[in-house]
DNA sequence: TTGTAAATGCAATACTGTTGCATTTGTATT
DNA sequence: AATACAAATGCAACAGTATTGCATTTACAA
């Protein structure tokens, strides 16, 4: 849950680049620590201003290629913004096991993955046949719980 | 679940948008009968096209105050698009209570509200504190599903 | 019938995301 | 170290989504 436990140094980075078979940029690596380097999901506005020097599509070409790889994985938050968040394990390239509570708080609009949250089977009308499941939940995180 | 659930007249249209003290627009009166002739939502660009006579703004402010008002609802699929849906019950203006299942059919692309199916309570991380949920789930619906 | 607030249409603008193409760069090979 | 080429980037153009301001029209109450 803590930032630390996700840290990395370059080196690390440059490794997953490699495994990945993707040429090791200045621009990759910068993402790659941007959204290692917190425990949320990044939002592609804030992605686009922090990394402003990085040209707009070669950013929407670095998500879209981390996400095919299986890196990080697309949520759209409440209000339909992108939102990009590191993979926890178990994604591949075009396989992703993403299916964890997503949490909105509605006050740091911080976008969490809560992958320790085992959500109940739901089960569906007739003849509905679901091959998955995405939860959001909005509210209080644990940090702005304690300022209110 | 099927259409006629929901179909209304004109007359019950008119009613609606008077209950809410909206004037009785052409405009208005088209998009309430779009919406409710379904059982799905529309999506927006849907709506923008069947009903390209009326201009983009317009939609857009029809929809925006429909949806204060407790008329309709707003849900973006799994792809982040906008999408409308009546609301079901006990809506009211800035107060909805639409956190039923939505159900994404991958084949036809319809978003489905299950208002009739309640999904259990799912706990939190220490510290987090929900105040709602949604919950979507993609694959087949009971049409796609029988043709497959 | 008239007056007026509400609703609409239109122009302009901002944001999100994609495509095509020329240029640059990372890296494998020599 | 130099070369060679595919991959990555930057730039321009474009499409789609959504909002704002303002002039005009319309619904409806008086
Ligand atoms: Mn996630
Ligand atoms: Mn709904
Ligand atoms: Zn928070
Ligand atoms: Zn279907």
């Amino acid at each position: 849950m803590n930032n630390m436990a996700q840290a990395k140094s370059t080196y690390q980075f440059e490794d997953l680049l490699e495994k990945h078979q993707l040429k090791k940029t200045g621009a990759r690596l910068r993402v790659l620590s941007m959204m290692y380097a917190k425990n949320t999901a990044t939002s592609q506005p804030d992605l686009e201003s922090v990394l402003n020097d990085i040209d707009r599509v070669t950013l929407y070409r670095i998500l879209n290629v981390f996400e095919e790889k299986g890196i990080i994985h697309k949520v759209f938050d409440l209000n339909g913004t992108a939102n990009y968040a590191v993979c926890s394990s178990g994604c591949q390239e075009h396989h992703h096991h993403d299916e964890h509570l997503h949490f909105n708080c509605t006050n740091c609009k911080g976008v969490f993955c809560l992958n320790e949250i085992k959500f109940p089977t739901i089960n569906l009308p007739a003849g509905f046949h679901a091959d998955g499941f995405t939860v959001y939940a909005s509210g209080l995180c644990a940090k702005c719980s304690k300022m209110q």
